[in-house]
DNA sequence: TATTGTTATACTCTATAACTATA
DNA sequence: TATAGTTATAGAGTATAACAATA
């Protein structure tokens, strides 16, 4: 019984608890999604490329703003943005009426370095996802996330 | 335009190299899991389960598979061995058939364990995928195995 | 000589707490 | 005093290389 647990599509997925095996199979994903993206590919590190993903889609934005939405601590945060800022693809600023805040923008070299990046990931993500078709690419962002936006509350 | 990389369903997702952001949110997800698989959680922490379940889906069974299975480096799965075997939850012996070799096998204190760690776990991912139907789930699971698949070759 | 497992070591990522400056 | 950011430090996870036992 406890081995069906693994198993969609039997009777014990009609439990309350469903199977721990779809999260199972996204962790494994995930992790083969961090060994292939590579500074090599990327062009910068991995977690330099989603804070930079995030600082564009909002700049220029708050520090702490940033860090809450890449669920970064803030001592992290502030190490991450040192690296990136160090490589002039962010620059950091204080917020004139709050002093105490910083505000991050994205520099147009960064821009740059970000695009080549997203080329990259694409390409990547396109290996990963090759088994499926175009719609299922779509079903799949749609329902992770449904899951994920779930969880914002 | 690069812009639109990120957003699947627009003319961008009919590109050749379809958007990171799949990837982006499966890697959020994945974070999640890792932040709420708590030791107090499951008992025991999340690479010890993972290396458990894996064992116990094919015990008894030659380190070296158990490994491989897992995505681990030797060094590393040696190290992981160690600390579920101080758990008493695994076994190792050597391969009759070749000194070498060490043979893993799962106890009965260890099965019991996982039992318990399951429980938790399946309740974690009813949260996780609190906001998707059983329909939904499946499909979830599907795809994500599917993709999966492909990668082993 | 090649293979399995182990040890030593270092590097990255993450988490906790104390500190500085501004409010 | 409370907050935003920073620094110091330690822990967990991971990777590389060297080593021991066995084939």
């Amino acid at each position: 019984m406890s081995r069906n647990l693994n198993i969609p599509g039997t009777l014990a997925a009609t439990m309350t608890a469903t199977t721990p095996g779809t999260v199972g199979v996204l962790l494994r994903l995930a992790k083969m999604v961090h060994r292939r993206s590579t500074e090599e590919l990327l062009g910068m590190r991995l977690r330099q490329y989603q804070l930079l993903y995030a600082v564009r889609e909002s700049a220029p934005m708050r520090q702490q703003d940033l860090c809450e939405r890449l669920w970064l601590d803030p001592n992290n945060c502030v190490l991450l943005l040192n690296e990136v800022e160090a490589l002039s693809y962010v620059e950091r600023r204080r917020d004139e009426e709050d002093r105490r805040r910083h505000v991050v923008d994205i520099t147009p070299e960064g821009r740059r370095a970000l695009e080549r990046a997203e080329q990259a990931q694409a390409g990547l993500e396109g290996e990963i996802l090759g088994a499926l078709s175009e719609e299922e690419r779509e079903t799949l962002y749609r329902l992770l996330s449904k899951a994920l936006e779930a969880q914002r509350g």
